[in-house]
DNA sequence: GCGTGTTTATAGCCTG
DNA sequence: CAGGCTATAAACACGC
């Protein structure tokens, strides 16, 4: 695997790991979850290396999404039709890389492991699903909340499940990589000061649902032929979206598709007791919004 | 058939 | 050096 360093990558192979670029497409779009085309384009629109020998590369990306624990699968609503699953970031993975860089895992995330970046993050899968919808109601609601007092917040974005509470950033970070969409010059016309796209925060909706065109509204890779700039995210603003889906998915890892109970995990009384419930919602049933208001509550 | 998702196997590199 | 992490390949199942 090349080290990151001094000179350019070009079109040769980036310093980051699948994992490393899964995570970086997922947490690159304010829903947290990406279909796995998506996540492909993600991938080549930023790595020119991607461009190439796909098929081997995004076997071993599947791999990696069915492999490792760290990523949870959340499946389409029955109205909205499309091809697999979308993708999401394990609610407890966010120590998952030292520092948060993405050049290499210190340990394998591991469902059922000590996880000590979030306390109130459960380690169970089941209950992983349930934090997670908790994160995604918590995560419109502060969309939501931004819309109504603008200019606010401007760490909106961190609201993500994974994102390190505070402190040091390495360069390789998350927030740092793809915090560069939000703040150069020519990509700050779709974000409002919360860093979210404005018409999101309006209408929070689901990000693989943009238009084909829309992604190419920015320049051209501005890395084509150069380099990945300071650890390589170009300035394109991703996951845009024109259409509304309010409804927040299931996640079904498949120890979590067969779990009775989590819907009744989100509710106010037991938030972090989504095991041993009963009386399982159907896939693509909405939350409620007394679950949405509770969600803000514990925030 | 194709895209997606899972699983197994193997090899190389890195870390402790 | 052992074990962990990552990359790659391949086989298979499933749904559209």
């Amino acid at each position: 695997m090349p080290r990151p360093g001094r000179n350019t990558y070009s079109d040769q192979k980036p310093p980051y790991s699948y994992i490393s670029l899964t995570a970086m497409a997922i947490q690159s779009c304010p829903e947290k979850m990406l279909p796995l085309s998506e996540i492909y384009k993600f991938i080549m629109d930023r790595f020119p290396y991607y461009r190439e020998n796909t098929q081997r590369w995004q076997n071993s990306l599947r791999h990696n999404l069915s492999f490792n624990d760290c990523f949870i699968k959340i499946p389409r609503r029955p109205d909205q039709p499309g091809k697999g699953s979308f993708w999401a970031l394990h609610p407890n993975c966010g120590d998952m890389f030292e520092n948060g860089s993405f050049l290499r895992r210190r340990k394998r995330f591991k469902v059922g492991g000590a996880q000590a970046a979030d306390p109130l993050a459960p380690s169970k899968p089941q209950d992983a699903a349930a934090h997670y919808l908790q994160q995604q109601a918590k995560l419109r609601l502060s969309a939501l909340h931004a819309a109504a007092h603008l200019p606010q917040m401007p760490g909106g974005y961190n609201l993500s499940p994974v994102s390190q509470p505070s402190g040091f950033k390495h360069p390789f970070a998350i927030e740092n990589i793809i915090a560069r969409e939000y703040k150069m010059p020519g990509g700050l016309a779709a974000f409002s000061a919360s860093g979210y796209p404005l018409h999101n925060q309006l209408a929070p909706a689901w990000p693989h649902m943009y238009g084909s065109g829309v992604m190419d509204t920015s320049a051209p890779l501005s890395m084509a032929g150069g380099d990945y700039s300071a650890y390589g995210m170009p300035l394109k603003s991703i996951c845009h979206s024109a259409q509304t889906l309010p409804v927040i998915p299931m996640p079904i890892k498949p120890s979590l598709a067969s779990v009775p109970g989590l819907p009744q995990s989100l509710s106010p009384t037991s938030p972090q007791t989504a095991t041993g419930q009963s009386s399982p919602a159907a896939p693509g049933e909405a939350l409620p919004a007394a679950v949405l208001q509770s969600a803000v509550a514990v925030h």
